[in-house]
DNA sequence: TAGATTGTTAATCGATTAACAATC
DNA sequence: TAGATTGTTAATCGATTAACAATC
């Protein structure tokens, strides 16, 4: 929610952590103030959407001078909440809930990966870097215990929604899904999903559409020599 | 390009597999033909938006009938791509890197992990359930000799804008990013990113936002039992 | 103060939805 | 043929960009 309360869209939400990003850039740099103009070139939005975008929740810069590089990370971190601590279980030990487990940018970040879940009898009891591989059976009262914030779902198509369902009623706040496939979540839960197969997909579209583009092209060109 | 060489939306791109996902349930199921409104009752986008997504690339339909499931799964598979095989390789043998060698998921749909690079002398010559290590120093002739499609960017941000560098120079046709930062390729390479942290902060913002309605919704309950 | 740059309103652009004629 | 449903045009909605008054 912005000032007044009003709705911010997701269009804009998106491009809050590409700000802070660069805004983390700048700082490393030892940059300590932005205009929006500067910022612009820097980001790839036009000056205008990055006033708009974060007049949606305050005036953080100031006129004739510009923005407070710090000020503004700290204000966009603050949006995005990133100034609070996150606990967050893995459910499906495989390949890539082994990966994100030990992927420790996360942590770096407030996120916390407290413990992973399988059915399987092979991985329970597992370590991966630290993190252990708990039995499934036990996530509700894991979540509960813990005070678990976040799922995060890595099972096949077919678990995804029965896994949302418990995740949600062992209460976490937000479910992060990488099955490939759509979940149905409470209002009260978040959903964030990442679905790398589409994602590859519309790589492939890109692919194909240059492609296209570079026979017709090519085609062209070879018509205006005929006709030289 | 669709009909008539008019460029298409990404939105409507990105929308695409999502249909061709549901396609391929209903193919499971049995499911011969679907009119428009069907779909939207499964997929949650307005009939609208399907004819008019559709007939971006032509007129897929019939009258008074609706679409052939498979027909349709077909077409958008065609449209995507899908009817070919890519050869890929993975650049970084990180945890991330070694997530996606192992990922089958992709081969099963015809993208081909062919190998992984690295330049640790540890993790080179190692084998990923058959998918081997090699060294970061012989790509650009390995990506010419083996005709590799596209590259998977799982390095860290620092390198990152190198690695695009050489693989778009080795004469890669897409590439895919999960490098949390922003990279720059040649017009005629295709970049598909994918942000996990950004994915991460932005479910942070939502379960913050749903938070913030619930306490205030609290409040404003609170307020009216007062005046009773 | 004059210059710079924000915050905000207005104009434009693009994407989604509604309507309906075409047609199976 | 009548009914159903597409393909396509028109209307609406929302997001981006432009303009400029406010103000540091």
């Amino acid at each position: 929610m912005g000032k007044n309360n009003a709705k911010i869209s997701n269009a804009v939400i998106k491009r809050l952590p590409r700000y802070r990003r660069y805004l983390i850039e700048l700082k490393k740099k030892g940059v300590e103030k932005i205009s929006s103009k500067e910022f612009s070139s820097l980001i790839g939005y036009t000056a205008s959407q990055i006033r708009q975008d974060l007049n949606n929740f305050g005036g953080f810069g100031q006129q004739g001078y510009g923005y407070s590089v710090d000020g503004l990370y700290k204000e966009i971190s603050a949006i995005l909440g990133l100034d609070k601590e996150y606990r967050m279980v893995i459910v499906g030990a495989g390949n890539l809930g082994q990966a994100i487990a030990k992927y420790t940018h996360f942590h770096k970040q407030g996120f916390k990966v407290c413990a992973a879940f399988d059915i399987n009898p092979n991985l329970i009891g597992k370590d991966l870097d630290g993190i252990e591989i708990l039995d499934y059976e036990n996530i509700v009262e894991y979540v509960e215990e813990e005070e678990i914030d976040i799922g995060i779902i890595c099972v096949n198509r077919d678990n995804a929604q029965e896994v949302a369902d418990k995740l949600s009623f062992a209460g976490v706040k937000g479910i992060w899904n990488f099955a490939p496939t759509d979940i149905e979540v409470p209002t009260h839960v978040a959903l964030e999903v990442v679905h790398l197969s589409d994602s590859l997909h519309s790589l492939a579209y890109h692919m194909n559409d240059i492609q296209k583009k570079e026979v017709a092209q090519d085609k062209h060109r070879e018509e205006e020599n005929l006709r030289d």
